[in-house]
DNA sequence: TCCTTATTGAAAAACATTTTCAATAAGTAT
DNA sequence: ATACTTATTGAAAATGTTTTTCAATAAGGA
């Protein structure tokens, strides 16, 4: 998804298009990798110098919430964000690098059934993610 | 695993079992969810009442060097932990009352073959974790 | 161009975690 | 039991991250 359609997503929900927000945007939407609000902030400022680390923060609440942005997990740390997946995708990530892919084609259908009889929970959701080297890691 | 299991791999690696030690390890041990080091820290206290929060975190990081117990992620946040599945397993969460059971049998061989195929990545790890409600609370 | 108000960045506050440090107590040798 | 060594402790301070406050600004509609 382009970056423009972010920013469509943003005014179609009552924000106003800022130049605060086209930077972290921008830098976001073209990273395949997961950032961290510092790493956005240092990134975007390049792009627009009077960028505030504050106004980060607050816009990737807003991604977030408009789910075009999703938080990403790692045993090193919770605090970083990536490009959503679409539709019912998991994370794939470079453990060296860092690079994310996302994948889908998972079928839980089976496990869940059985984890569902054997210990009386209404399985509702889940979460996936590997963990790996990519093709110039390895 | 009893709690005297947990203070003996403790003695095991050269760690003095201490009175906010024990107070630590049987608050985590004998707890079903996820608890933060706050929590922790209040429930201990009962036990031994000069602990201090610093140690419960000195305590859990020890605790999570020996695999005793496991940081839980979760989307509220991922500062909790809870004692350590045995073997290959994976968390079920009641997202209501947060009670945890682990379950195994997952099998994501056919799966990750076949991202590994598509995508060029070597998967070498994965984190499953499903949500749900418990029995009570369903 | 004017007007309203959402948005901004800086500063301060709140929060979570780690480090520092002198006092204490666990475990061992005597 | 006692003495000794030093790992461990809690309090305080420091650090790092995220949130709140607030007056100035600028986006977007009139
Ligand atoms: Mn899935
Ligand atoms: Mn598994
Ligand atoms: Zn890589
Ligand atoms: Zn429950």
């Amino acid at each position: 998804m382009p970056a423009d359609a972010w920013l469509e997503q943003l005014r179609d929900n009552g924000y106003r298009l800022t130049k605060a927000r086209r930077a972290v945007v921008e830098t976001v939407e073209k990273t395949t990798r997961a950032l961290t609000p510092v790493e956005v902030f240092d990134m975007a400022r390049k792009k627009y110098r009077a960028l505030g680390l504050v106004t980060v923060y607050r816009t990737l609440e807003k991604l977030e919430e408009l789910r075009l942005i999703q938080r990403v997990h790692q045993p090193q740390g919770c605090q970083a964000f990536i490009a959503a997946g679409v539709g019912h995708q998991h994370l794939l990530l470079c453990q060296n690098c860092g690079q994310a892919a996302f994948f889908d084609g998972d079928d839980l259908e089976m496990l869940t059934n059985a984890i569902a009889r054997n210990t009386g929970y209404q399985i509702q959701d889940h979460w996936l993610q590997l963990f790996g080297l990519c093709a110039n890691c390895r």
